[in-house]
DNA sequence: AAGGGAATCACCCGAAAGTATGAGTGGTAT
DNA sequence: ATACCACTCATACTTTCGGGTGATTCCCTT
């Protein structure tokens, strides 16, 4: 009783007011009966009133019109990164299909000859790739060249 | 001069409707006015009628609430993540302190002839740092050992 | 058709790297 | 004390690397 009481306080409330002004209004009619234009006026302010309420009531019983609004937050994370070779940089260094064959197989640590014999070619060639990508990385060692390879992400 | 007409087209439209409203209800009023509770009546529809409108006007007119909601948006970006020496893989190798000197100028890409100046130790002791750090690392070049060093987390 | 770059190979030479062996010093653990 | 290990250095020798030069073939562009 008492919650269904409450639930409905509103209506209730609304209903009182309603009986209350009209009672008022009543009673200003009983004042005022002598003007003529009594009615219009009446009319207008219970109008204008009850328009108010109106207002109110839509105000307090409508649930707020919600606009969502999107805003993407970046989160910064670090990915069990697989090796991306850097293509750009791969340009940028001129290295011709041939030599980065040869620098990868330096990085994994073998010879000249282990190079040869996996690339099928001489011993000579391997030799002269990797003196020419040498210059080409700007570097004296194979070492060196391993080393500013993964700086430039050319190799894993 | 339209413009504003426009802009206010629900003011002038709500005050078109009371007008119009206003006149239907003299209209009925002198139609019915043999009744004695007209006033009631009348006020009593002319109460809910702008209840109702104000309503409406409340639920045309307010602005929706406004509510931000943050996706989170993943951005994954490859991080020079610091490195982290692999301590117990350093135990496990057996490496002596002065080996992985050499062994991390040897990543840098530097000579025998270097690292002996940057140590401050003779070109044989760096042989000899070397060699032994190859044999403990099991491999043959240094090439090798740096490779397998960063397997081992050794060396960044 | 000519030029240019990539890929292949060869030869030579010097430099660097790596192997083998030995040896002296200093610190530490048994 | 003495045995062990890390560190140092040396000499001698072998292997690997890297530079320099030149040549040939193939393919692509002009």
């Amino acid at each position: 009783m008492l919650k269904a009481l409450r639930k409905h306080k509103q209506i209730i409330l609304y209903g009182i007011s309603l009986a209350l002004l009209l009672f008022l209004l009543r009673w200003l009619e009983l004042r005022f009966l002598i003007l003529n234009h009594m009615q219009e006026i009446y009319g207008g302010v219970i109008a204008v009133i009850f328009t108010l309420l109106g207002i109110w009531l839509a105000l307090k019983l409508t649930k707020p019109k919600k606009e969502t609004i999107v805003v993407e937050k970046k989160i910064y994370l670090q990915q069990e990164k697989e090796f991306i070779q850097d293509e750009e940089a791969l340009k940028a260094t001129n290295l011709s299909p041939r030599e980065m064959d040869v620098l990868e197989l330096m990085a994994k640590g073998m010879s000249n000859a282990e190079i040869a014999d996996n690339l099928f070619v001489s011993l000579n060639t391997v030799k002269t790739h990797s003196s020419k990508l040498y210059e080409k990385l700007e570097v004296k060692r194979r070492t060196q060249a391993v080393e500013k390879a993964r700086q430039l992400s050319l190799i894993a």
